[in-house]
DNA sequence: TTGTAAGCGTTATCAG
DNA sequence: CTGATAACGCTTACAA
């Protein structure tokens, strides 16, 4: 086992300063041309690769950024790192994930973990417990120690930071309009509670659609749901002999729980119910009927929150805040749980 | 914005050596009682914490864990990433997430990034390229350079190194001896091509399984598939017509393919044909009818690969070299998609 | 009991 | 053109 090649061990062995060898490499002009050479030639030959932690501490700079998400067994989560890895590697930036697994404790911890000079800066979607007590002392804290933020999917307007989102409401109403359009009027709404906010604004944007549309809204036909864990028999006992020709769920599983639920009722999808879902995963790919679904575009998501992260990291020029919330647009993916028109 | 609080703010702040604050905060008997409850009162109340990057200089470790897989938008390897994170956290370490997207090339910058200082040792799964080209080089090399490795689901005999695998070839005999004692007689297989390691595994298993009960194995009934892309297409080739009665894949992909076939087939499943998987995913869970499935518990994967790693990294000693392969036991999780007797 | 100094690996500044 | 020195933040002999 060999030890690191260090500028030490270069400059002993050349028997030249430490200094001299740091800017033969970085090729300094005001070394010259032969000892550089040789220097240059030596390190290329040993393999020298400067040391990472030493660089970090010295420009007090880390070059990776945080993730903290709430899980990842999780396909939507996955393809937003996805995209934060390709643009992160691109610009030289390494990826450090962390999962608060939906416990406000769990996400504080990790975030001090890493503002401890780990990481320069943060991508996160925040836990569940998070958004229910409302505390984000912990974004505050790493906002305020200079650390750039950039919360996606789960965000909260209370924080001033970078966001990323997409366009629930609107990507909701596209939904339901189609469903409308193909001629559906009685449509029920599968969504969670409200302090999950994607689920409040799809719920905004399913409401939006019928009253812009004429249809009445009928409370009776919305199911709220708080954990997932029982949703297949909440959403069973929802549907069962309830007179509704379309289905709007705000996620793969509830629009599979709810397709299984109708099928059990002897109804058709999509011949007798039309059903969508949310969030283009494997399930709603391969199920059979394979989904009609709002696409949610992870990847770019996260593409895109880690363009304005590093973009807030690499202008060290402390300039006025200046945020900004990019929306990536849903797209409505028209597969075989809805009826063809 | 307020700067990270440091040793030297603090000394400055009580008038003490940088050296006083730092034994003080560790608790070393050396200092006095009073400047001892005096300095740690004032982190405390300023919420002093060490920097990460300072130590792992100092310490020459990162306290980080590499993990590099081929791609992150994938039921199993999350699963793992969640082992892997889960027992990380508990001692003490961070999990930096890296991926090779297949690609040899990427692979083999990755890790040279990353063993630069950044992280003390790997948990990989390979690429596909890598196992194709048979260069495991760059794993030699961090080997050498004393940072462990556990390699884990696509690893090599070549390299000299913890390992985590699971039972391929068990699992796969237990899937199709299900199948065989549900009274199943000609069965096919649906693999890959025999460089991806696990798809070689459980071939052995499959064609051993037949053996050991007097089953032919008929060339004509395996499938090797080489790209997932068209897997759906030379799945529904090959059943077409094809007179069978059980079906093992090497994962819950081809074998929703291979159901969907065997339906446009005008077969029923489980009623003519039962169809047995691998890895328990989401879609094996929900898909009608459930797949019945070899499991292959990613999340203990995980934690195995993870404690092995950091215990090599916590015994500084330089012990004689001394591997395990850690073997996870498969699960045969029957549902719906496979004959009950 | 407290402080000084060296060192982890690097770069930048300033002398020589 | 090259080298010594300080600094990044921290720990730890060793001095005082």
């Amino acid at each position: 086992m060999k030890p690191k090649l260090t500028l030490k061990h270069i400059a002993k062995e050349l028997d030249v300063s430490i200094s001299t060898v740091s800017k033969a490499l970085r090729d300094s002009k005001e070394i010259g041309e032969d000892t550089r050479q040789k220097i240059k030639a030596f390190a290329k030959l040993y393999n020298y690769k400067p040391n990472n932690i030493a660089l970090s501490l010295k420009n007090r700079k880390s070059k990776t950024i945080g993730i903290i998400i709430p899980e990842i067994v999780h396909h939507f989560f996955t393809t937003v790192i996805s995209g934060v890895e390709k643009v992160a590697n691109e610009l030289g930036y390494n990826v450090l994930v962390c999962l608060s697994g939906n416990s406000f404790d769990k996400e504080v911890l990790n975030m001090e973990m890493l503002a401890n000079g780990s990481t320069d800066g943060f991508i996160m979607s925040l836990a569940k417990e998070t958004m229910q007590k409302q505390d984000y002392h912990h974004l505050e804290e790493a906002i305020n120690q200079g650390m750039p933020l950039v919360l996606f999917d789960r965000v909260v307007d209370e924080i001033a930071c970078d966001k990323v989102i997409i366009d629930d409401v609107i990507g909701a109403k596209k939904a339901v309009q189609h469903l409308i359009k193909i001629g559906c009027k009685k449509i029920a709404l599968i969504s969670t509670v409200d302090y999950v906010i994607v689920g409040k604004l799809r719920t905004q944007g399913y409401k939006k659609a019928l009253e812009e549309n004429g249809l009445s809204i009928d409370e009776e036909l919305i199911l709220k749901i708080e954990e997932i864990e029982d949703s297949e028999k909440k959403i069973g006992n929802f549907l069962k002999g309830k007179d509704v020709d379309g289905v709007f769920a705000v996620n793969e599983h509830f629009a599979i729980s709810a397709i299984k639920a109708l099928q059990e009722n002897g109804k058709k999808v999509p011949g007798d119910v039309s059903v969508i879902g949310f969030t283009d995963g494997e399930l709603s790919k391969r199920f059979i009927p394979s989904l009609t679904t709002v696409s949610q575009h992870g990847e770019r998501m996260g593409e895109e929150a880690a363009r304005m992260l590093i973009e807030k990291l690499e202008r060290d020029v402390e300039e006025i805040e200046n945020y900004k919330t990019i929306i990536v647009e849903t797209e409505l993916v028209v597969r075989n749980s809805t009826k063809h028109y």
